[in-house]
This record gives C-alpha cells, structure tokens and sequence, in this order.
DNA sequence: TCATAGGTATACTGGTCTGTGAACTTTCGC
DNA sequence: GCGAAAGTTCACAGACCAGTATACCTATGA
C-alpha cells in the first residue's frame, strides 16, 4: 500500500512542473505538452513515466500530500504540550499559505474531477479524512472530552480558512483563534 | 451597476444547462456544442446570447448568486428573533445542500479561473464577500458583541461546512451548532 | 562487451475546442 | 402587412488536445 517513490530525475522534475502548473492553472486547461515543454522533457518521456496525463494528476496530488503531511507531523512534532499539538495543523497551515495561495490544491482538482473512478479521485478524499482522524487523535491524547464532535469541528475550520484563503482579509487567524479556545474549553484542567 | 435580466427563453435554456453542466463536470471539460445540444439551441443563438463561453460562465454564476441570495433572505425573514436570524445563512445551506452536493461552486470556479480579469472572477469573489457582510448586518442588528470577528468566523464555518460537503460525514450540523453558541455567546442576554 | 534502461527528436493520428460566415425561417408587435 | 428580433442550418477556420510511432543516443553495470 506504501510504494517507495523510484522515480527518475526526470519523473521528478515533470511532477514539479505539473503540479505548480495545475494547481495555479486548473487540471484541463494545462495541456501535456506545455508541462513536457516546461521540465525540459519530451512528451514521450513523460508518457514512458506515468503512462497518462491522468496518472500524473495523480501522482501530483500524491506528492503534494506527502509533503502537506510532514508538514504538518513537524509542526506537531514541535509542540509543547499534548494541548497545543491539538492545533498544530493550523500553524501548519499558516506556513503552507505562503506559498499556496490558490486555495486548496484537493479540493480544486475535486471540482475538475468528478469521476470517482479517476485514479486521483481517492488520493484527494483521502487527504481530508487523514486530517480529521489526526485531528480525532490528537484530542484523545490530549484528554478533551467529545474528541469526535471536536474533530469535525476543527476540521470545518481549518477547510473554512483554507477555502476563504483566496479572498481578500484574514481568516486563518481568527479560525486559528477560535480552534485554540475550543480546545481549550474541551481539554482537561491543568495538573 | 445592477442590470435587469431580459433573457430570451432561448438564453434561459441555456444558463440552465450550462450551469448544471459546468457544476457538475467543470467548466474547461464541458464543450459549448454540448451545451447547445442539452438546451435544444443552435451554438449561433449561444453566441449570439452571450458573445464568448467566458461570458456565458459569468452569466450562470450571476444567476445562482441571484438563486442563492434570495434563499437566504427568505431564511433571514422566516427567523423569530434579531439572534436566530444571524445564523441564518447555515438554514439556508441545508436547503441548498439537497441539491447540490460538489461544493461550492463559486470555490470550484475560481479554481478553473486564475484570471481576475475574467468576467466570472468579480461575481464569485463578490459573492463570499456579500455573505461576509451579511452575517456583520446581522450580528449588529442582533446586538452581537465584536460583530466584525464574528462575522469572519461565521463566514469560515460556513465555508468550511460548505467545502468539506462532498466528504462523507455530516459536518453542516457540527458547524451550526457552533455558530448558534458562538453568536449566543456574543449576544446580549435576553430582556 | 553488450544488453538494458532512460532519454531525445520529430512527425503524426484522430479528435475536440472556441468561434465565425452567410443565408434562411419564424414569431410578433405595430 | 411589414419590419425587426430571435432562432435555425451548416459548413468551416485554426488552434489545441491526448497519445503513438519510429529511430536514435548515452550511460551503467554484470
């Protein structure tokens, strides 16, 4: 289930090139020679490597994830207390922000790609229901009461500052805010 | 600024149709022959109607942000009191939701636009900022304590309900009750 | 030494895309 | 009855699309 990632100077170097041309461009609007054209590569390696424009979305979308995730795991990982960590991914995202800033890379391939049976389509649904789970975990470690309701909750903020990031004005600082006192409110009493 | 809409039964059709289409499959993957052909219309009237299929994508969403602003003052007007009335917006989207399980699809455009030159592009950024002031009208009206803070929080749970809504769980219920014991908290004790 | 894998170069297929031109028909209010 | 607006028919332009075919080059390592 876990796959090595084997892949070529090549294969990285289109991957790079994809990803930063779909996720500011859209997915359909990118045509396969310009992502050729733009890693330095011929059309034909790009084919030799992920067999179809479609298998590259996915591969894009995986790379993306892994990257999002030990993102996140660090700015876990740097927490004082089990409490903060709760909070972590929205520190994570703030990091994340300044340099995405088209909104949410998943949720925007999800919208061109309606088809569940395209080999994207899992990787991006998938991705959501990770960080709910860390955010379900995280709550239990932490002692909250309601770690499931909490969870769902802060993961509706967190999509809701990402969703909004786009438009003009703040939000991930009030959403960040408000998660804190959430948890807070949620999480045992100190010693 | 604010102009009627003498649409010909013809171009009715074709908004109809072009919007669920492009909802549905995004907008670069649907064709303008397609969407002639599900409203039963030459592509001569389509151009004729609408000059350019950019221009076509602006129409459709100025029309479902027409659709959506009218269910949601219909759900400000049905509230007994000044404080179930902020949280209106949320009553709204339970209705809408029936029907339209992909999002939001001002977010899903924006992500196939890039351009802030395109004619869609004002209409779906206008359209969270309308919400984002709605929900300030409503918490002063309501005598709601820091209504400006309240309001982006409101508008990220909301948001944040509206983009995590083709994920499996029910998120729209977690996220009202939160905005109904956020606004709660903020408004002045009764009588 | 030599097979293999990774990559280049280039031309091509068959299809789809947005958008236009030009001539014809239908409907309806004045 | 007539003129204008709305709509039809259909061919066509020119660009772009995903994906393939063929032939060649160049490392590396067994």
């Amino acid at each position: 289930m876990r796959e090595a990632h084997p892949m070529t100077p090549a294969g990285r170097r289109i991957v790079a090139a994809a990803e930063e041309l779909f996720y500011n461009r859209g997915i359909t609007a990118v045509g396969v020679d310009l992502i050729a054209e733009r890693s330095g590569v011929t059309k034909r390696t790009l084919y030799n490597q992920f067999g179809s424009k479609d298998h590259l979305v996915a591969a894009c979308l995986a790379e993306r994830d892994r990257r999002w995730r030990s993102l996140v795991r660090a700015a876990v990982d740097a927490c004082g207390s089990p409490v903060e960590a709760v909070t972590a991914p929205f520190d994570a995202l703030r990091t994340w922000s300044g340099t995405n800033t088209r909104g949410c890379a998943f949720i925007n391939a999800l919208a061109e790609l309606p088809d569940p049976s395209h080999p994207a389509y899992r990787i991006a649904a998938n991705q959501k229901l990770w960080l709910r789970n860390l955010f379900e975990e995280l709550a239990t470690a932490a002692g909250c009461s309601g770690p499931a309701t909490l969870a769902t909750q802060l993961l509706v903020l967190h999509e809701g500052a990402l969703a909004t990031q786009p438009f003009p004005g703040d939000t991930l600082s009030g959403s960040t805010d408000l998660a804190r006192s959430l948890v807070r409110a949620s999480a045992p009493p100190r010693r």
